[in-house]
RNA sequence: GGAGAGGUCGCCUAGUGGCCUAGGGCGCCGCACUGGAAAUGCGGUUUGGCGCAAGCCAUCGAGGGUUCAAAUCCCUCCCUCUCCGCCA
């Protein structure tokens, strides 16, 4: 959520930024339906301050010895008076407020400065590991790979869970629990509080995260309260878990940044088709997915942001990865984010670079959202900024590790980081 | 899932219709006393909104209702605890 106050104070300023994500934004309507909002609010707080006097007095009356019965009924009467204006007064200001509101949840995040305008053809590489490589000889796609070696079962993975689904056998769930051994190792080792949340999660945390309203379609809901709004519904990322830790709370300044990372399976529903570029288990209803999280002051988060980088960027070299690192341009933002880098593995087989990470800052939007406040040392109190990475989404990796590990006999070796839980190298097998 | 007991300002707690604009204790922050501290005393200490300000309004788990007036009475929901049932 944006800050109302912003947009009072300065509507074109914050119009011109979303113009870079191609957004023709008008707030005259937000802030005509604001100040009618305040308007009645005034009002209604008039009609409150003047029914409390006047019962006040009905109270001192009747305490009294010979209490004016007459007088009595007569402020009852204006009372009841004053009753039926607040209660229309109040349905009001709801309905306003009500309306206020659902013009700025609609609202994305402010892109940084730094964030180049336009959709994704905008999105600029900042750096990687140079040009693909080439093998010498005719390389095999990662789902004829997976199926010659055994690591992923797609057919049964169908007849289980329908379109989307697949499983991981043998060495392939040994090769997909190592890469989340060693992500979790990492994370430890770097200070990072491991957290592994509910799968299941309220309507209050899908909106904080930014989920809800705008993004039901996307997520799987499992059960709907009495206006048919989601209850609980299955996370498509832990960050959604991760964004609610906080929620409604006060930090201390001095505990502040927080840093946490999640593991859980991600459920999305994906609607959408493209299947044909994205085989396999490049894109499915279900994934794995390690995330890193932090909570920091105002001040903190771009530091924190270049740390979280720095993190997914390691981890993608310690598996001995070919990668490279975009800056993605306003509108491939998401909308809850000012700034975000996708840290993306080259799959040869497609001769594309898929997202591995996404390390993105929101600042104070989820925050504000969520309510996650902390108290300055000067007393005043400031909203949180939060940011998320992957770190990273396994199921994507897996792919880009047999593809570009792939040996001239069909064999796949194993990265040196990954030989602590699975063998040096898988296959060939016997035809 | 069934039965019962509860949810009050960071924590503990008082409060069963009207000086509750929620009292007290602990903790915390000032100030005084002190060589310094402890103890003591005085003051402050939820959050949000509106207002230049004085101040006003809301907030006692959430939402409805009764009433001139609700922390207090009624209804629904959520959560916690105890017992029972079921079960990794």
């Amino acid at each position: 959520m944006l800050d109302l106050n912003e947009i009072r104070r300065d509507p074109n300023r914050i119009k011109s930024a979303l113009a870079k994500r191609g957004l023709d934004v008008d707030f005259g309507e937000l802030l005509a339906v604001d100040e009618e909002y305040r308007r009645s609010q005034m009002r209604l707080e008039q009609a409150r301050a003047e029914r409390k006097k006047v019962s006040g007095r009905v109270s001192e009356l009747r305490r009294s010895a010979q209490p004016d019965e007459i007088l009595v009924d007569q402020l009852r009467g204006q009372s009841q008076t004053l009753g039926e204006q607040i209660a229309e007064l109040e349905k009001r200001a709801e309905a306003l407020s009500a309306s206020r509101q659902e013009m700025l949840d609609g609202l994305p995040n402010i892109p940084d400065d730094d964030v180049p305008a336009g959709g994704k053809e905008a999105n600029k590489v900042v750096r990687g590991s140079g040009e693909p490589p080439q093998p010498g000889f005719v390389a095999l796609d990662h789902v004829t790979l997976a199926e010659n070696l055994g690591l992923v079962d797609y057919k049964r993975g169908v007849k289980l869970g329908g379109n989307g689904s697949w499983i991981y056998t043998g060495v392939g769930a040994q090769l997909e629990w190592a890469l989340l051994n060693y992500f979790v190792q990492t994370h430890i080792h770097d200070g990072y509080t491991f957290i592994l949340p509910p799968h299941l999660l309220t309507g209050e945390a899908g909106y904080a995260a930014g989920q809800f309203p705008k993004f039901v379609e996307d997520v799987y809901v499992v059960e709907r309260d009495e206006q048919g709004a989601p209850s609980k519904f299955l996370l498509p990322t832990s960050e959604t878990a991760l964004v609610s830790i906080h929620r409604d709370e006060i930090l201390r300044v001095d505990d502040l940044p927080l840093r946490y990372f999640a593991y859980s399976p991600c459920y999305r529903k994906e609607i959408g088709g493209y299947r044909t570029h994205e085989r396999g288990t490049l894109r499915g209803h279900q994934f794995d997915k390690v995330e890193m999280f932090q909570v920091t002051t105002a001040e903190q988060s771009d530091a924190a942001l270049e740390e979280l980088l720095g993190k997914a960027e390691a981890l993608v070299q310690g598996l001995g990865l070919h990668y490279r690192i975009s800056l993605l341009a306003a509108g491939d933002t998401s909308a809850s984010m000012t700034k975000t880098y996708d840290v993306e593995a080259w799959i040869p087989s497609i001769g594309q670079y898929l997202e591995v990470s996404s390390v993105s800052n929101s600042r104070a939007y989820q925050a504000r959202r969520a309510k996650i406040r902390y108290r300055r040392a000067d007393g005043t109190l400031s909203f949180a900024h939060t940011l998320n990475a992957s770190g990273l989404a396994t199921s994507r990796l897996l792919p880009a590790i047999i593809e570009q590990n792939q040996q001239a006999d069909g064999s796949v070796v194993v990265p040196h980081v990954l030989r602590a839980w699975v063998p040096e190298r898988i296959g060939p097998n016997p035809k």
